[in-house]
DNA sequence: CAGAATGTATACGAAAAAGTATAGTATTTG
DNA sequence: CAAATACTATACTTTTTCGTATACATTCTG
């Protein structure tokens, strides 16, 4: 449950592309030097992109990467489905019972539950966000949203917590 | 931001000790054969706990492993963190950066930002779910917990889901 | 005290992820 | 058409994680 080096570094690309103009594009080189990555790396991370179609890209001379679809159109749940896949493989269970072929908490597996319930909590957050959030007044965003969750979390089981976990210091 | 092996087998661990009585414990075999894992694996896991201060071991002949508390004070928050750190290590965003010494976001890093508000959030809703919701009535603790999901999910931003995000089927 | 069962610690090998390099394909400019 | 520039695709190297194996220390039974 740690942030892949894929997810930030393919998220930060894509805020690159969502800055310049509708209609521009950027080429891998351009963005490699501005997010300080090396040109292989981005080149792998657009063709991640590119087959979650998310961005399109145009060759020749000319050419270079552009938003497929409005900054306002994508939500960051998009984007990490497409660099990372969901948080917890449905196959995990199967896959990862050892020797015992039916999961050994079948019927009762309550941390598959767990796992779905923290999936769907994450996925569900970040398919209301939107690329173009993140981009406008910097902070602006995370701010709004940790101000809800902090109110929201509070009601969440409806009790306090054992041992109160600090929502983060946003930007210093 | 997937679940790894060892939050997955380290939380069945502890749910293993957490559903024998108070006072008593179980030896590594036990729990090994109980989860299918391997012996040496259910050794790696026991260590790692033990040194979060989790589990307290008794050695000898009639040896084995308990919980050092019991099961209602002891959070998933704290079990995540010792098996597996934060979902965003706030050293990240220095390590990661490629050639540019400072964050090439600085000032606006909306990434960081994001990452900073879903670790609190997972890290609120684990912090406030103990061992012992886990174990009692399997499926309730999930249901109820997705049931508040879903209300406060909805207000979260104060708007629509652009593409909305099914909560996972819980238990079939 | 001796032996057996338990936990402790370190080191090793396999698998996956991350990042790099290289050869190839397409398109525009002159 | 040719060269330059850009994307495409694949394979390779490095690094990290995961799982296993082995040797060692501790403690209870008899």
């Amino acid at each position: 449950m740690k942030v892949s080096a894929l997810e930030e570094y393919g998220l930060r690309c894509m805020l690159r592309l969502g800055r310049v103009s509708e209609g521009e594009s950027l080429t891998i080189h351009e963005i490699a030097e501005q997010e300080g990555l090396s040109v292989a790396n981005v080149r792998k991370l657009m063709m991640i992109l590119r087959e979650g179609g998310l961005v399109q890209s145009v060759r020749g001379r000319l050419g270079g990467y552009a938003l497929s679809e409005p900054a306002t159109a994508i939500t960051l749940g998009r984007i990490m489905e497409s660099l990372a896949g969901r948080m917890y493989d449905p196959e995990f269970c199967g896959k990862h019972s050892g020797d015992v072929t039916i999961c050994v908490n079948s019927g009762a597996c309550s941390v598959r539950s767990l796992w779905g319930v923290l999936d769907g909590l994450v996925g569900g957050v970040l398919h209301r966000i939107r690329l173009s959030d993140l981009i406008g007044d910097e902070g602006k965003v995370s701010f709004s949203l940790r101000k809800h969750l902090e109110a929201t979390i509070d009601q969440l089981l409806g009790q306090p917590a054992p041992r109160p976990h600090s929502l983060p210091v946003i930007n210093g």
